[in-house]
DNA sequence: GTACGATGCGGACCGTGGGTCCGTTTCGTT
DNA sequence: AACGAAACGGACCCACGGTCCGCATCGTAC
């Protein structure tokens, strides 16, 4: 069985190739304006190469949005509260979806690379479905609260990069505003309800 | 000066690409697979013809688009209550993400089309910021929010093309689930706050 | 150190699809 | 009927994602 590790080589393009993305795509506006070739070539390699490696385009975002995620991942998945599992419901809640805006703004060129890229919709990518089960399954722990399946997939929404991108790159929202904003909307949903009697 | 009325043919042509348009995304998943070489056959024309009335391929599903939601952008600019402006904020507000909501569930295929074509984001459409300014102008009548502008793209977020999709086409939620969903989220969104003290 | 698979490399090549160009046709006006 | 303007259509162009395969490099066995 057990996979035989791969050659110094591959591991060092494979290395260069994430980097030079990372790089062109922050640079240039928009993401579509970086090509395959771009990327090889400011890292050195042959296209073939590339493609070896990440096996399309989408695989090469995704590559590089997963590492660049993974901090926030851990934090979430095994890290002290607010942000840990084991912070109450009522304070974990904001604290994920901030936690997630702040990614966004911090790598609006990738997370944009990647929403725009999927043949169709964000919600295909292994990303999604896990910040969405993680946001649900909290909401399930809020008194009062039903939907928690559509509740997350509608303040997720709230933080899709194109927004994003739109209110920070595009009108010039202050990035501490736009958590501001996030953070009352999220305590809106999240107040007791009052619904009928 | 004034503009000198198009020929006759010229007239007809734009309609039939329009029906062909339409009929071409409405049968097909993704609306990727059509090209604009299927559109200009299935439509009787050639490519020239198509890109000449529509400039090109977002200028084609715009007009589309438009075309479409026309009669909703009648009823809420001037129609009766509670899509209507004499409606009370209260009852427009929701009344107007539902009808957005149930345009894209009958039209899913445009709404994705036209999401998913923009160079980039659907905030530099048109529609987008003719919806967001209407229901910003509707939230701010309501005492108690703030942040009207961005409370206005969050709950447009929920009604978003791909998200629909997903949740519809994917997953089998059920129209009048989806909506009553919708409905619940904006209530909350409404509800007056019971913000600190 | 050398020999020799296996693994990876690279860039020429291909198919596809959006968009353009221009000789020809159709319109509508005089 | 005739003529200029407007529109037509499909051959053509080119950018880009993705493939292919002869060649280089790696690492192992001796």
């Amino acid at each position: 069985m057990s996979e035989r590790r791969p050659r110094k080589d591959a591991v060092r393009n494979r290395a260069a190739v994430l980097a030079a993305a990372d790089r062109l795509f922050a640079r240039c506006e928009s993401p579509e304006t970086v090509t395959m070739a771009d990327i090889a070539e400011a890292a050195g390699v042959g296209k073939g190469t590339l493609f070896r490696a990440f096996g399309d385009r989408t695989g090469l975002i995704q590559a590089l949005y997963a590492e660049r995620l993974e901090p926030v991942r851990n934090a979430v998945e095994e890290g002290p509260p607010p942000l840990g599992p084991a912070a109450p419901p009522l304070e974990r809640v904001p604290a994920l979806l901030d936690a997630l805006l702040c990614f966004k703004l911090d790598n609006r060129h990738l997370a944009l690379a990647l929403e725009e890229t999927g043949s169709d919709s964000p919600y295909q990518a292994a990303h999604y479905e896990r910040w969405h089960s993680t946001l649900q399954a909290v909401l399930e722990r809020i008194p009062g609260l039903t939907d928690s399946a559509f509740t997350a997939h509608a303040l997720l929404a709230a933080t899709r990069a194109d927004l994003v991108e739109h209110l920070v790159g595009h009108q010039h929202l202050p990035r501490e505003q736009l958590r501001a904003h996030l953070a009352a909307f999220t305590a809106r949903i999240l107040q007791p309800s009052t619904a009928s009697d």
